[in-house]
DNA sequence: ATTATCTATAGATCTATAGATAATGC
DNA sequence: ATTATCTATAGATCTATAGATAATGC
């Protein structure tokens, strides 16, 4: 990769060097994280020299963020246009199953039918979101809105919902999400090669229904704890005090 | 903490400077994860000389192996002690919402009861969880034989459940459980201060209810989608092929 | 003339070890 | 005498920049 293969036009040069600096950094990012991969890495696994890729980034964190939201934005249109969908078919006769599957079922898509560096941006996304402290404002900003228009269609689809439960629902499918998306091969291992972490089909194939399962048990469990009546702040969890972090 | 204090037995402070410096690793790990802390980070930190900590371990890995197993011996008795009494009460009336509770609601008792380095411990099992490869033996020694012997409950409870299917209900069971342990804020956010991720007895008052759930639906959609008869290996998902990583 | 890439290097860390010093223990 | 802790330091990286070289573009 180091000599300039035939002759390029600097735009086309520029934009490849580019290209293959985010792939490179990409792939080594999502398998040791930000701290664990060195621009010299980089460089040495490119076979070019470190001090070009300052030349075109200033900085490791300048590099990752770039990385991370060279994907952000198509994410992000995925999910809006599931949701756009789904508002104008369902209507008013939103249900939990229809609501999971307009934002999730999309956002599988892109791992499956995407190349491989989709697959390694997936790791990152779920080291982003599993870490407290970094990187945590580029998640709230890119997808709070996107989540809280999904929390107001869960809304819809269970009216008389807690509103606490609906956020803890939707922190547990996006546990599970984040797991999914980290393909650790533990999945493989501990069923003996039965089921494959990589494997984004059967966990699209499976996930939307358990989560919609999810929701419902705990919206039921609440609705017969509590005898009719509907709303009320009632058994307000003891919010635990903790020394930060 | 420079300055011995007092007198202390050479024992006592052995004791003392490991306790100090798996709490004070097992605190900056956490937050920073394997490749973001130095040795010299903790022994600042500590207020040592970075020669004490290659003095008592043998480099950063050891040390982190070390704060990893610390708590690792105490986390799976509490669950080996779950799974052990819920199959004496249960005996052959095995339910999935009883042995999620059995290996679960003894989980989250040490993060509510708990020090902080519990807490922090919890983040670093997150982290490892959710990484591919790094650490990933350890999490297969330690856990590997717990999770087959709770899904080996699972399948008493559904017995005509797809193989598969149990291990994916798990694995997002795990997701979940994993974003838990992160405490990343993201939720208190989101909710506008409703929720809060250091909330552990909020997580456990939903938790296993919602993953119970999702065994049963997923479950129960397998059973609709095929007529009576029972297992058999149909649908088998299109396994995706991918160059590794 | 401008842009892409490389060479060389300064300055800052980091890990790890050897060896000195200061306590405790018998 | 032994153990805990510190000082000093070698050797290896890493980041970031200045400045040289080699291409493309008008």
């Amino acid at each position: 990769m180091a000599a300039a293969p035939k002759s390029r036009t600097r735009a086309e040069q520029r934009a490849a060097s580019l290209k293959l600096i985010l792939d490179t950094s990409e792939e080594l990012f999502s398998q040791l994280g930000y701290f664990g991969v060195t621009i010299k890495d980089v460089a040495d696994k490119m076979g070019i020299h470190a001090a070009l890729i300052h030349y075109y980034y200033d900085g490791k964190k300048a590099l990752f963020d770039a990385v991370f939201e060279r994907r952000m934005e198509y994410a992000v249109a995925t999910r809006t246009a599931g949701l756009d969908a789904y508002e104008a078919e369902a209507g008013s006769r939103v249900t939990v199953e229809g609501a999971l599957r307009a934002y999730y079922d999309q956002a599988f898509d892109v791992y499956i039918k995407g190349d491989e560096g989709w697959r390694n941006f997936g790791r990152i996304f779920a080291q982003v979101n599993n870490a407290p402290g970094y990187g945590a404002e580029k998640m709230d900003f890119y997808f709070d809105p996107l989540v809280l228009r999904l929390i107001g269609l869960l809304k819809k689809a269970l009216p008389d919902a807690e509103e606490e439960d609906l956020f803890w629902s939707f922190q547990f499918t996006s546990g599970a999400y984040t797991l999914a998306l980290s393909r650790t091969g533990r999945i493989d291992r501990l069923s003996g090669g039965l089921c494959a972490s990589d494997d984004f089909e059967a966990v699209r194939e499976r996930f939307v229904t358990f989560m919609a399962g999810g929701f419902d048990a705990l919206y039921k469990s609440r609705k017969n704890a509590k005898p009719a009546k509907a709303k009320k702040a009632s058994a307000a969890p003891k919010r635990k005090k903790t020394k930060a972090g």
